[in-house]
DNA sequence: GCATCGTATGTTATCGCTAACATACCCCAC
DNA sequence: GTGGGGTATGTTAGCGATAACATACGATGC
């Protein structure tokens, strides 16, 4: 591949191998301005179709890629949206993320990825490599937030949106529900159903997660019935998953003999527990009553089915990337949008395993 | 928070917000020029370490955040790799793609993360987005490439690192193993515990996929034992998962009623095929045996444990991120590395399911 | 027929940072 | 004491695009 820049002086071959062409070169084989290309390309101002198709056709033919750094620069917008989850490997944030990204692209926004591992001082530290990027929205999922990491916000001045739960204070917009509340509705319909001894298998270490609030939940429903709310176990940090179920519900039996339900932080803890019941010959749900919360496929797919808490995950990326892109628009109009906050359905689904 | 921009000509609140502070006034602020501050805050060039501190102090007490759009504009290097997946929404990709994260945030790069639904022209839309960000390394995930991404990539000239799998005729760097010799380890394996009907559930439209590959890898052990190997379902496009396997091994019993063991495409689908034969009292192994691939948590925990293929996986990020930082420092140094193909760990594990 | 307007294009001046070069100063050797 | 070489800093000139302003020209109205 020889190097084609010749027109100008020699460019060194910095660590960035440039798209061969510059706007400029287009601008020079099209016989027209750097300005008009750059009309043409983003097709908002004013330029007339033949123009337009004939920079088109050169920018085709040259094989040119616009750079967005530069545009971005000059500009003032990035294009970019953080959006900061636990964990990438759920199947709820890895779908937010992927809807939110679909949402975005034809609108010419890009998705920057960060996860958090559930540990507010890298979400701190991940958020302030991001805001060098300088987004345009900042998307958190609730999960305890540093003084600086409000700090940061707050000076960037950027909009945020925090999404999964309703924050008790929150930043900015929400989408999100409550998980205590809906915990807590999971363990009145267990109540209902006559069960009486029921442990809580959890996580440690979850100050602000979605699972202290699925905890809490649970214990409020056990206490307004007057039931005993003591049998907590909290086997790991987040996230805990199949393994971490199966040891726990033995433990928790060991504990506790005489439970006779056991719901789950999440449906794999779940999961876990219900194959480790099976394979010691403790029926689900004869013996013992299992159930999780986030209604993931394997709820559905496991014999039984999982009692869980099932959680609209696609609305919430919808309706995010709707608020981003009326953020976006508001802000192009010089105006910012009060505060939102949407709320999201979670309910409860009974299935075989209770 | 007032505006404190007053030094020079009121700026414009444009949509991006600035983080309040330029470099110009964190150097106005210490007393010394801009291109010390930025010395100071990449800590590479020669300053004086009391220079250093003082500088590092005043830009946490005005909470200075560098531009990165700025920097890299005139740097040319735009810190970003980017790193093209089918789906997030599976295991192996969201720990492929957080393992990466880890391994590059220290040496100051950021991933820009794509998911191409296993669709050769989403690959190259994405790519041309990414593209326009000028990544240093890209990184793609086996996806049978349309020829403008390959141009595009050409023209680029940047690095590309290929991953789970070895392509026939790679781009560039191969960090990956080949899914079809290890399915037919699997497919040989099965036929040596003595099944002898076999059938294989897969996915349709899977041109350029691994499941393809894992497809033809079942056909080569089977016609190499000289047994049936028509037993083939394509059930729908990638990517397939419980309910998949639920539904396909009803219909392969249906169209193969003698059949004695089902390879699956993926574990999921696997625990899927398995739990339909539990739910309809067909006994695994027994009746049917069921085999997956990937060993993914499910496997280990269902109940019979699934006969997988064990794919390092965690090897994959982590070579994967060793090689973009050779590359990265090859490239400081004006060098290119010679193509690298890293060969990954693939094998047949044996479980309660076959 | 001339002022007025709107459309299509070009010109200029940044955007915020860093590479490359320039300078100032100090220390040491001979 | 003078030259050479190092270290710490400053100055200048872009990086590649776009906002904002300037210009050219045809159409329209009276």
């Amino acid at each position: 591949m020889a190097e084609r820049n010749g027109s100008k002086k020699a460019r060194t071959a910095g660590p960035i191998r440039h798209g061969r062409y510059r706007m400029t070169d287009v601008a020079e084989a099209a016989g027209v301005s750097a300005m008009t290309v750059s009309r043409a390309l983003k097709n908002d101002g004013p330029v007339s179709p033949e123009t337009r198709d004939h920079v088109l056709r050169i920018v085709a033919q040259l094989g040119y890629v616009p750079d967005l750094i530069a545009g971005g620069l000059s500009s003032k917008r990035s294009g970019f949206v953080a959006v900061l989850v636990p964990s990438l490997n759920n199947p709820h944030f890895a779908d937010t993320v992927g809807g939110l990204a679909e949402v975005l692209q034809p609108a010419g926004l890009q998705v920057l990825i960060g996860h958090t591992d559930y540990c507010p001082d890298q979400e701190e530290r991940l958020l302030e490599t991001m805001l060098r990027r300088r987004p345009e929205v900042v998307v958190l999922t609730f999960d305890g937030h540093t003084t600086k990491t409000r700090r940061m916000l707050d000076v960037a001045g950027v909009p945020v949106i925090e999404i999964w739960e309703t924050p008790r204070n929150p930043i900015g917009h929400v989408v999100g529900f409550s998980n205590r509340k809906a915990s807590r509705a999971l363990g009145g319909q267990m109540i209902a159903k006559g069960y009486k001894k029921i442990a809580f298998i959890g996580e440690s270490q979850d100050k602000g997660t979605r699972g202290s609030e699925r905890r809490q939940g649970i214990r409020d429903a056990l206490k307004a019935a007057g039931l005993d709310w003591e049998r907590v176990l909290s086997v790991a940090p987040p996230p805990i998953g199949m393994s971490h179920g199966a040891t726990a519900v033995v433990e928790v039996m060991r504990r506790w003999p005489d439970t006779d339900a056991v719901i789950c932080v999440s449906d794999p803890c779940a999961f876990g527990a219900m194959t480790e019941c099976q394979r010691r010959g403790w029926t689900v749900p004869g013996r013992l009553a299992i159930a999780g919360f986030g209604d993931f496929e394997i709820s559905r797919c496991a014999l039984p089915a999982i009692t869980t808490v099932a959680v609209d995950a696609a609305a919430i990326a919808r309706k995010t990337g709707e608020l981003i892109l009326e953020l976006r628009a508001a802000d192009q109009r010089g105006k910012t949008l009060p505060r939102q906050t949407i709320e999201i359905s979670a309910m409860p689904v009974e299935r075989g395993s209770s």
